[in-house]
This record gives structure tokens, sequence and C-alpha cells, in this order.
RNA sequence: GGUCCCGUGGUGAAGUGGAGUUCACGCCGGCCUGUCAAGCCGGAGGUCGCGGGUUCGAACCCCGUCGGGACCGCCA
């Protein structure tokens, strides 16, 4: 069918005959015989020369065989990887028809609607940015599974219809043909498996596992996502963080990231204490300073007696933050639980300008300004209180006002990190056109694709480390690879929900009320799975009201 | 469940009470033999989401409704 690919050809190659196959993706006519056809395919795009009338329009799928030729040094095109050749004396065979597209088909479409490039998906997959992005998914879950096989974890893909499972968030449900009234669930996670697994003797599992949660959508947030889960035996944490680590690097590799090849590892009292957050973001360094001596024999109330004094120099921000933006920061701060939240600003000639500045004796300043390194212009944030508090509030003033900086292009971050990108997959998250009523006249076969799925932009880690009861010492890890949200719950207060959730868990294994009839066979692989009569979708009714899934 | 924002040719935008809905890209036709987002000329394409109201007059204001989006609640 053809010889070349859209993006092969090369001055190496002038004087043979080629064959390519492809799309029209642009046309430039010069006349009634000469036109200009630039072939596409996932690998480039070739220009052909030809000088017979042939009526073709954008998007046509073609077939052209012509000869390599060098272009004429005047029109060779840097721009192209194929810039140097062109076809020429080309024979150009129209494969199908195309109707005029309804948004082009280049780095302009990132303009349109996403509803729109929904709607004509095959269109937009066309672009070379989505193809690209496609291929990295493909590379970086290919590179994770080498990763993981060459450290010995067998890859188990555990079932989609399950019985409800424990866990805080809201479960897609599958209503059963054989048993009325009885539902399916759909995997949160494939936590419970897992550890089956880990009893049984795998030792070491490993699935790039699709969860479900059936919460409300946010920007970057998905119905479904993937996340690398594992579970290890006999092992210790540095095990699980040599083993996910050398994933991770290996993901980022693959995604072409310079990794250094190494993942620095810090403590959470660390990173807490250093940065105010547990998923600290080395790239700019606005660590937070320890003045809890500074102040030791201070006569300012609000600073006397505190557990702790952090503070962290907003270097150069002075001028930035004005009365209502350092306002608007104290009431977050006190929101998050905070007391307060001091501000000073570092005048020309050295001065504190702040309306505490009156509460500090001189030498407190002046030990303030050398312990934060503070230069004129600069803002400096304090916070007393719990040592929690202090942190966390003055983590979360810093990582904003970095983010501030980074959104101008003040600080340097790498690329796709931070920024959102545009959907790559097969709109696999599918959403009703309409709300469903779940009345048995309307089915879900008639939902359009409303909600992309957007793939990684900053992965979120979420490393989760438990001992699996009465198996043999486990370690599990789950990795996120999607786009959760970056102010997502703190390790500390997802540990807390963990427990409670898997306290209620055993109870609540024992109360649900299976179904005991036979089994509707549903072979999904190695587990049964039966269906679970139904009168809340929720699976931890201590955290919320029961609902009766009867609407 | 809540708050806010947006619906104008195929696409993206402008128009916020009064002249003929405007512009760019795309599309169709003509011209054009070195373009590469080709160029020049011409043309077609609109229920201004829908319904009601206010007004001499509504794309514009009000009410309702449908659709979309952002955020909060929610979400390992």
């Amino acid at each position: 069918m053809r010889t070349h690919q859209c993006g092969e050809l090369r001055p190496e190659h002038i004087g043979q005959q080629a064959t390519l196959t492809g799309w029209v993706a642009t046309r430039r006519e010069h006349g009634e015989k000469l036109a200009f056809l630039d072939i596409r395919d996932y690998t480039g795009v070739t220009q052909a020369v030809v000088d017979n009338a042939v009526d073709v329009r954008s998007e046509y799928v073609v077939r052209v065989t012509g000869t390599v030729a060098a272009r004429p040094a005047e029109n060779v095109n840097d721009g192209l990887a194929t810039g140097g050749i062109e076809l020429q004396d080309c024979v150009v065979e129209i494969l199908n028809i195309a109707e005029p597209p309804p948004f082009p088909v280049n780095e302009r479409a990132d303009q349109v609607a996403e509803n729109t490039r929904l709607q004509y998906r095959f269109i937009d997959i066309r672009r070379e940015r989505m193809q690209r992005n496609l291929r990295l998914r493909a590379a970086v879950n290919s590179a994770i599974r080498t990763s993981m096989e060459s450290q010995g974890f067998v890859e188990v893909e555990t079932p989609m219809l399950v019985p409800s499972t424990p866990e805080g968030a809201r479960e897609f449900i599958v209503p059963s043909r054989q048993q009325p009234g009885s539902f399916y669930a759909l995997p949160q996670s494939p936590q419970l498996f897992k550890q089956l697994l880990m009893v049984a003797g795998i030792d070491r599992y490993y699935q790039i596992a699709r969860c479900l949660r059936d919460e409300d959508l946010r920007a970057d947030r998905q119905y479904e996502f993937m996340q690398l889960d594992a579970e290890m035996s006999f092992v210790d944490q540095d095990d699980v963080h040599t083993a996910i680590g050398a994933a991770v690097l290996a993901a980022a590799e693959a995604a072409g990231k310079d990794t250094g090849g190494e993942i620095v590892k810090i403590t959470w009292h660390e990173a807490m204490n250093r940065f105010g957050s547990d998923k600290p973001d080395l790239r700019f360094g606005m660590e937070l300073t320890e003045l809890t001596a500074v102040f030791a024999a201070t006569e300012f109330k609000a600073f006397a007696g505190a557990h702790a004094i952090k503070g962290v120099n907003a270097a150069g921000k002075a001028d930035e933050y004005g009365r209502n933006k350092l306002d608007g920061m104290t009431d977050k701060a006190k929101k998050m639980g905070a007391k307060g939240l001091v501000w000073l600003k570092v005048a020309a000639d050295g001065a504190l300008e702040s309306p505490v500045a009156k509460f500090l004796s001189e030498s407190e300043q002046a030990a303030l300004k050398e312990a934060l390194a503070a230069q004129p212009g600069d803002l400096l944030l304090i916070v007393a209180d719990e040592w929690a508090t202090a942190c966390e509030v003055l983590g979360t003033c810093a990582a904003t006002s970095a983010a501030r900086l980074s959104s101008r292009g003040r600080i340097a971050t790498c690329g796709s990190s931070t920024s959102r990108c545009s959907s790559a997959s097969m709109p696999s998250a599918v959403a009703p056109s309409r709300r469903i009523t779940h009345s048995p006249s309307r089915t879900p076969t008639t939902c359009t694709c409303s909600k992309p799925t957007r793939w990684p932009c900053a992965a979120r880690r979420t490393t989760s480390c438990s001992t699996a009861g009465s198996s043999a010492p486990a370690r599990s890890v789950s990795t996120s690879t999607s786009c959760r949200r970056a102010s997502s719950p703190s390790w500390a207060s997802a540990t807390k929900r963990r427990r409670r959730s898997s306290a209620s868990s055993s109870t609540r294994s024992a109360s649900v009320p299976r179904r005991t009839v036979a089994s509707p066979s549903v072979s999904t692989g190695w587990w049964p799975s039966s269906p679970v009569r139904r009168t809340s979708v929720r699976s931890s009714p201590s955290r919320r009201p029961s609902r009766a899934w009867t609407r």
C-alpha cells in the first residue's frame, strides 16, 4: 500500500520512487495544473507536487506515488523535518473523500470548544499534538511495565464488576440483569484484591489499574483514571521506595524528562518543617525558617507562648502584595486554622513596615531580618501557632505566591508539570447526555461523551503504605497518574480517612447484605463476582447518610 | 446540593436599547507554475440556544427554560 511514511523521507532518498498514504493536510493551488499537497500521517507531513489537475480537498485520504526530489535551494523548508525534499511527478489516488472538517486539524483547534473536539474526536486525534500525547502515554505505561517486571512484579488484572468496597468515594454501580434490584460496583481502586494476592503468595503484584469514582467533576478531575497499583511481600519501607521510585523514574525518562536518576527522599516531618507541605515543590526554594528562638523573650502577645513560630521570605514581593491581597491571605490563613498571619514589608532603608512592627523590639527586628535574610523589597510572613498549623499555613502562602510567580514566567517550571495538558486519550469517561434517571426506559447506551480524559500533568504521588492484616507482611503503593487536584487532602488527613475507612470496613463487610443466591457467572478472570443488593451507594455509612438508589 | 459565568454563520471572537448583526479563519467559484497557515478577486452561509415579558423599538433589559463551563460541597 505504501513504501514510506509521511515523516520519513529525507535527502538520502532522493531519486527513489515512493508511495505515501495519508490525509491531505493542506493544499496550495497555483493555476489549473500545479498544486502543492501536504500529505499527513502520524509521522509527519511530506509535500507532494502535483502538476495534473486533481480535485483533492482537505482531509481527503489519498495515496500518492512519485519521485523523491531535492527541493530547489530557495524553497527548502527548514521548519519541516521533510523540508529538504518533495515528491514530484505524482500520481494521486483518492482513497476516500471527506467533508470539510468542522475545525482546523492543527494547533489552532486548541482554541475550539472541547465539546466540539470530543464530538469529532476522530478528527481531533489526527492532530499532531493529540497523536503525540497518546503515544507519550503508551510510552510511559510501557516504561512502567518494563520497570516493574524487571523487579519481579507480576501484572495481575483484577475484576471490574465487584461487590461494594469500603472506601470513601461514591461508586459507579451496574444493575444486574439476572437479579433486578441488585448491583455490581465498579472499583474505585483495586485495594481489596491485591492483599488477597499477597496472602496467596504472589509476592509482588502490580497493575496499571483503572479506577472509577462517581464524584462531582472538576476541570482536572475525571470519573475514571489510571493508577499504578502495587503490593509487595516481605519488604520494608525502603524496598517500597526503591521499587516504585525506579518505575517513576522510568516513566519520567520515557516522557523525555531529565531525572538525574534519583528521587530525593525526605521525611514527612522534614517536608512539613522546611516547606509546610507533604508534597513540596522543590523547584522554588521558598523554605520556611524557624523563628521560635528569635522571639523567645518577646512581649508581643501573639508570639509569646506560641508552640512554634515559622517565617518565610517572599523575596521581592513587597510591592506586589497590597493591603487587599494581604488581608485575603490573612483570611485564608485563619480559615486554615491559624490564629493569624503576620506580614512585614522591608522598606528601602531596611525598616520593617507592618501593623505589628511597633510590638517588636529593635533586637527582635534585627534578628528577624537576619534569620530570613531580608532585603529591601521583601515580604516576610510569620505564623505563630501549633507546629503543624504554622507549617501548613505558611507552606500554603509560599506555594501560592510561588505559583503566582510561576504563572508569570518568573520561575522556570518544568514544562508540562504545571500546565494543563490537553486531553490525549479516547473519551473514556462517558457521561450521560442528560441526567440518568435510572428508569428502565433510558439506557446508558444513549450517552454521549461530555467529559474528556485529561492526562497527566503533575502526577500526584499518593504513596500509601499499609500492612496487610493476617497476610505476609506487605506494602502497598498506589501512584496515581492522573491529574487529581494538587489541593487534595494531605497525607495526614488521608491517613486518618483511611484508618476510619478501614475501621469501618471490617464491620461493613459483614453488614453488607450480600446475596448468596446463585451468583451470575461473571468471568472477569480469577475472581468470582456477585452482585450485591444495594440500599446505599455509599460504602462508608459512618461518613455519609444512606441514600436510596431507587429514584 | 450551592454560587458565579457563558450561549451570535462550520470554527473563534466583536457588538450590552436604535443605521444593514461586524471581523478573522474555514467553505464555494474565478485568476494564478514554487507555495508551505500561498496570494488576489468575488460569493454563499445566521431562528443572535428556546419560550414569555418590558419597550415605539430587544442579540442587548426582566422572568422562565435548555445546554455548556468554573468554583464550593464532595473526592485516598
